[in-house]
DNA sequence: GCATCGAGTCGAATCGATTCGACAAGGGGG
DNA sequence: CCCCCTTGTCGAATCGATTCGACTCGATGC
């Protein structure tokens, strides 16, 4: 492997030169920097990392924390961030290391392992919990950290997220506006809402925001990570006195299942029931074009990559204003929405 | 931070020592290695990687790379194997850098740039073609590559992947066994096909091989990408003459869609028709147990993990005989396969 | 004609760990 | 009693880049 030696040699240069050339901290001669960029060419030189990072105490990494839930295992939303967070670093010449699983939660070694022998220059962290210790942690050690989803206190760290409780009022306005009176939310898992998870709850209060703006009742049920489970309370909410005429869920992932259970009592979307999805992935619900307010998955790795990266190249502005990012709800007309009979 | 010095000198000895103790390749007395140890643990010292790489050559960090599919953007499989990755390589010491999008796949700098910057001492590709020019290129730079697939030239590069030819013989086997004889192969989608992807290639061999041994002919229609097409497909399928009793279908995505498009035809799985999965992820058919091949994340993972690191820690390993391994499916018995009428 | 200045380049120190050769102390054999 | 070997530790060189101070050379000012 060729190292700066060689294209310093190469070019007939001291290696400092080459330095310069790179990072164009100093001046250098038209003549003398051609030189030096033919040789790299030549050589297909580029520098080594390690010496890098060791000299300039910056490696252009963001590490990427990728906890365990507590219910689920691996977080299928994982994956999605993971390819949104890698293009958006990318934009900003940074490459992205995975911690993951128990490593990567509270009391992980994982993220403070990356930051004390210093792997990476910031962390994102995600599936935040309202309180977290690990954001102390970090803290304690000097090391930038953003976060994807909103933590109870808001000003303790730079974040991201969708703004829950604006999304799921827009669903229910949605389902107003076509004429539904009969709106029943059929909210997170009910995991989530005993943990208090920011989205659950934020999600629930936007939807007691819509109803009292619009002056309707909208009751809320908790969804279950059981599929039968789901599908009996579903049963209960149709077999009720006055039936839903619409429903919006905040539980993405069983929506086919949902469908293809009321089709089986025979009743069909949007014709006896209107649907609207919440934070659902992009382009992926089972090929149902639902309406829906998907989650902005790259908008939201683009802020926080953008976050990131600001931190770790001024780590003091971590203190005085931590950044914040809330992305407004965006509603997709799609399918699923039918004028109240 | 702190740094080998401040160790050396909290426990009163040189900071070679010090690198004795973590490394253990010379022996310490017991005192002196629990001095240094205590000292350690006090000071929360971990090995500046930068510094640790420089001069050890060894980073212990795989990259990853996602490329882009051809007709699919991001590949939802790259978000599972990253998990089964991450895991994998955690447990050999390893952490894993994501090289994802254009930048990994044939022509992509990221790779290259991660090779010769030594950002990793080794790299699992995924969605490798069957001849895929990466492989040429990290030969060239000495840079030990495993692969997640089976390449056309199976000695070229040490690799692992399902048997998907087994699986796909097992699908169709399994339906025979439950008596059925009109038997369709519902195969991934065209544009793989067109490809010669190896997965695409290998079922559909493996459904041939099948047929010939059962003495039944097992028809196989390419699947869609287009969700409308793909259902028009299906309906051309029941419509004709004898239609199919069992299919057997390698695009799991697309199985959700199908059950309700059926359902909606009044025709039920199992009792109207059974259906088979093929290469599915675990725990995930959109809440359908169904009768399936799953694709061995874990697995594959492990295994793909494992070559990668033996190659990292002797890259002489690389040429003589590269590791293969090819991952026999396994049949999950659910719900949807009825005994034929 | 000499001092001054700026542009462009070089040399050397440095980052923090690894690793090899050297060396001190103590034990055993002849 | 001396030599040699083993055990445990140290010092110094080294990896490859960055960066600061110093230097050279030609141009400019007076």
């Amino acid at each position: 492997m060729a190292t700066i030696k060689d294209v310093a040699r190469a070019a007939g240069v001291a290696p400092s030169t080459v330095s310069y050339v790179l990072s164009g901290s100093r001046k250098i001669s038209e003549e003398t920097r051609e030189a030096v960029r033919a040789a790299i060419e030549r050589l297909g030189y580029h520098p080594n990392a390690g010496a890098r990072s060791l000299r300039s105490t910056r490696t252009n990494v963001i590490a990427l924390a990728l906890p365990l839930s507590s219910s689920r295992g691996y977080l299928p939303v994982g994956g999605r961030f993971m390819y949104g967070l890698s293009e958006a670093a990318g934009e900003h010449g940074y490459d992205v290391l995975l911690i993951t699983g128990r490593d990567a939660g509270p009391g992980g070694a994982g993220l403070e392992r990356v930051a004390r022998s210093r792997l990476a220059d910031a962390a994102v962290l995600m599936g935040v919990e309202m309180e977290d210790p690990r954001i102390d942690a970090m803290r304690e050690l000097d090391f930038p950290v953003a976060v994807l989803g909103r933590p109870a206190e808001e000003s303790a760290v730079a974040w991201a997220d969708l703004d829950w409780e604006e999304a799921a009022a827009v669903s229910v306005r949605a389902l107003y506006e076509a004429g539904h009176r009969d709106i029943h939310y059929l909210a997170t898992v009910e995991e989530d809402i005993r943990d208090r998870r920011s989205y659950s709850v934020r999600g629930i209060d936007g939807v007691r925001r819509a109803s009292a703006e619009l002056g309707v009742p909208v009751p809320v049920c908790p969804s279950s990570s059981d599929p039968a489970e789901l599908l009996r309370r579903l049963d209960a909410l149709f077999d009720a006195e006055d039936p839903p005429t619409a429903l919006a869920v905040q539980h993405p992932a069983a929506i086919p299942g949902i469908l293809r259970h009321l089709a089986a009592w025979g009743i069909q979307v949007p014709r006896d029931v209107s649907l609207v999805a919440v934070g659902n992935f992009p382009e992926d619900l089972g090929g149902i074009d639902a309406t829906r307010v998907e989650l902005p998955v790259r908008e939201m790795s683009v802020a926080v990559t953008r976050l990131a990266v600001e931190l770790a190249a001024d780590p003091a502005a971590s203190r005085p204003t931590a950044g914040r990012e809330l992305i407004p709800p965006r509603l997709i007309r799609g399918g699923t929405v039918a004028p109240a009979p």
